[in-house]
DNA sequence: ACCGTGATTGAG
DNA sequence: TCAATCACGGTT
């Protein structure tokens, strides 16, 4: 069961929720070699809904975004500035558009950075998150963390109020004693 | 601070 | 059709 990774159900929960969970936990991913890489998830951002002026889905569905309104658990990963592929997994029940975007990992800064490492780009979008897609979570966490939240980065153009939302999260140091 | 790079989008 | 936009990253 745990080495199964996250599934559906762990996705299906508000995204802010989710995105703040996903700190500490492993993301990993086997290369075309057959080899794993697993890194530990340190910063997360949460897309909440047509509502969120931020979020993809602000202007409704499209083919592109479509995916957000699907089944939880799902990848969607998309290029962005012509150059960078950006890892979400859907989160919410089906109809609810909202995704946690994958920033950074405890060996990598960016979210660029992040799936040019794990070798991951378009040809994942809309698989599962699984082991047999070769890319999936697993929640090893142990001990406690301090999670600081702020804005989302690069997200001005969707107004000072959406801009400035707290729905970015992440971790720098264990709580010591813990 | 500035620019490379290309899919997506909405306007025309 | 087409130009503006953009959840970035590497370099000045």
């Amino acid at each position: 069961m745990v080495s199964s990774g996250l599934g559906k159900d762990f996705f299906d929960r508000s995204v802010l929720d989710v995105a703040k969970d996903m700190l500490g936990v492993s993301i990993c991913c086997r290369q075309s070699d057959g080899k794993i890489t697993r890194m530990i998830i340190c910063e997360t951002e949460a897309y909440d809904g047509e509502e969120d002026l931020a979020c993809h889905a602000s202007k409704g569905k499209t083919s592109r975004n479509q995916v957000m309104y699907g089944a939880s658990g799902v990848i969607y990963i998309y290029l962005c500035y012509g150059m960078h592929w950006l890892l979400n997994i859907v989160c919410r029940e089906k109809g609810y558009p909202a995704a946690v975007l994958l920033r950074g990992t405890t060996e990598v800064s960016g979210p660029g950075r992040l799936t040019k490492r794990l070798g991951i780009d378009g040809a994942l979008n809309q698989k599962v998150a699984s082991c047999e897609n070769g890319l999936w979570f697993e929640d090893n966490r142990s001990g406690e963390i301090v999670i600081e939240t702020g804005p989302r980065i690069g997200v001005d153009y969707a107004g000072k109020y959406w801009a400035e939302k707290p729905y970015r999260f992440w971790f720098s140091k264990p709580k010591s004693g813990a």
